[in-house]
DNA sequence: CTGATTCTAGAGCGATCGTTCAAGAACGTG
DNA sequence: CACGTTCTTGAACGATCGCTCTAGAATCAG
C-alpha cells in the first residue's frame, strides 16, 4: 500500500508498539481521563515533544489505542466467535466463556477496555465517551445481526425476539466486565457465564 | 440523640438538602473525578467556602452523596425488594424489573450512581474507587445471603448454587446499569430482566 | 565535510484543579 | 448599641493538567 520511502533524518529510539502498549495497559486499568500524560510518556519511556509528533494529542492516541486493543487477543475474541462459530448458539458460548476466561486474566487490567475506558468523562471530552459507547452498540448490533440469521436459518424459532436476546447477552458481557473489575474469579465469571445461557430459547443443551 | 443546641451567628443561605441533591446528579452523572469542585459549586448555588464548611472537601461530599443515594427510593430499591418479599425468585423478580424502570428514568441521570461513579479514578482516588466496589461487593453479598436462606427453606433446590446465582444476577444488574446509560429504553431492559429469569433453577414460571 | 531532515531532551506555556484564607455580612445575646 | 458566632464572598494559593517550543543530537544525501 505504502511506498517504502526512504528513511531521512534522526531515526527513533523507541518502539511504536511498545509504547503503545504501555499505553494501552494505563488507559485499560484507570481510563482516559484519570491517566495524564505525566504517567504516559513515563510509561512509554519517551518525553512529550516524542509523544505528540508520535501520535498527536492524547485523544488521538487513546483512539490508536482502542483499535489496537480491538486487534489484539483479549479484544477480538467477540467478533472472532460470532464469526468462527457454526451455530449461534454456539457463538454465544464460547463468547461468554472466552470473556469469563479473558477478563480477569492477571496479565492485563481486568475487564474489558472498550466498556470501563471512559465511564466518567468531563464535558469536553465527551467525544471520547461517545466514541467507546459507539463500539459498544456496534457490537450489539452484530449481536442482532448474528440471532438473526440463526432464526431466518431455524436455529431460533419465530417466537425469539432477536433483538432482546442480543440486548440481554449484552448486559451479561458488560456486566461481567464490571465483576472482573471488582475482583471476580474466573470460576465465578464462567458460572455467570453458563447461567447466563440458560436464556436461550426452547430450553437447548 | 443531638441537643437542640441555640442557633448562634449568621444563618445558612442555602437549603443543605437542596444542595446535596444538585451535586447527586453531578457526581451520578459524570462520576467522581470528571466532576470538578467549580461546577458543583455553581450547581449548587454557594461559594467554595460554603461546600468546605458545610460538606467537608470533595470526598467527604460524594461519600454523603452516595449514602443519600442510598437512601433514595431510586438507590434503595434492591434492598426494599430483598428484605420486602417474601420469596427469593419474588425479589429477584420485582428486583430486575424495578431497575429496568429506574435505570433508563429520564427524570434523572441514566444507570446506577454506585456502579458508574467511580470507574475512572487516578491512584490517589483509588480510596473512592474503594468505596463503591465495597458497597457493590456488599450487594452481592446480600444476593448470596438471600438465595441461601431460600435454599435452607426449599425453595431453592440443594443442586443450586447461591454464590453462583448471585454473582449472576450482580453482573445482570451492573450490565443493565451499563445498557441504561448507553441510551436502553425501559422496554429493552424489561425484556432483560425477564430474559435473567430464566436462569432460575428447575425452570419454575 | 555541509546541509537537510527527523527525532530527543527538558524547560515552560496558559488553564484548571482542589483547597484555603481574609474580610465582611447577618444573626442571637447582653 | 457592641460582642461573639457563623456564614458568605471572592481572591488567590500551589500543584497538576494537556500541550508547545527551542536547542541540540543523530541520521542520510551530496
Amino acid at each position: 500500500m505504502t511506498a517504502p520511502e526512504v528513511k531521512r533524518g534522526r531515526p527513533p529510539t523507541f518502539d511504536r508498539a511498545t509504547a503503545l502498549e504501555a499505553a494501552t495497559r494505563l488507559f485499560w486499568e484507570h481510563g482516559y481521563e484519570a491517566t495524564s500524560v505525566g504517567e504516559l510518556t513515563r510509561a512509554m519511556g519517551i518525553r512529550p515533544g516524542s509523544l505528540y509528533s508520535a501520535f498527536g494529542d492524547k485523544k488521538s492516541l487513546f483512539k490508536e489505542v482502542v483499535q489496537a486493543y480491538g486487534r489484539s487477543p483479549v479484544g477480538a475474541f467477540v467478533g472472532a466467535a460470532l464469526a468462527e462459530e457454526p451455530t449461534a448458539r454456539g457463538a454465544f458460548r464460547r463468547l461468554l466463556r472466552e470473556a469469563a476466561a479473558a477478563y480477569p486474566d492477571p496479565s492485563h487490567p481486568a475487564g474489558c477496555l472498550t466498556i470501563s475506558a471512559a465511564t466518567n468523562v468531563t464535558v469536553q471530552d465527551a467525544e471520547v465517551a461517545a466514541f467507546l459507547r459507539d463500539l459498544r452498540n456496534a457490537n450489539l448490533a452484530a449481536f442482532e445481526a448474528r440471532l438473526l440469521t440463526a432464526q431466518q436459518q431455524g436455529e431460533l424459532p419465530p417466537t425469539a425476539n432477536p433483538r432482546a436476546l442480543a440486548a440481554y447477552f449484552a448486559a451479561v458481557i458488560q456486566g461481567m466486565s464490571q465483576r472482573a473489575r471488582d475482583g471476580a474469579t474466573p470460576a465465578e465469571l464462567t458460572r455467570t457465564a453458563e447461567l447466563a445461557l440458560a436464556a436461550w430459547p426452547q430450553g437447548q443443551g
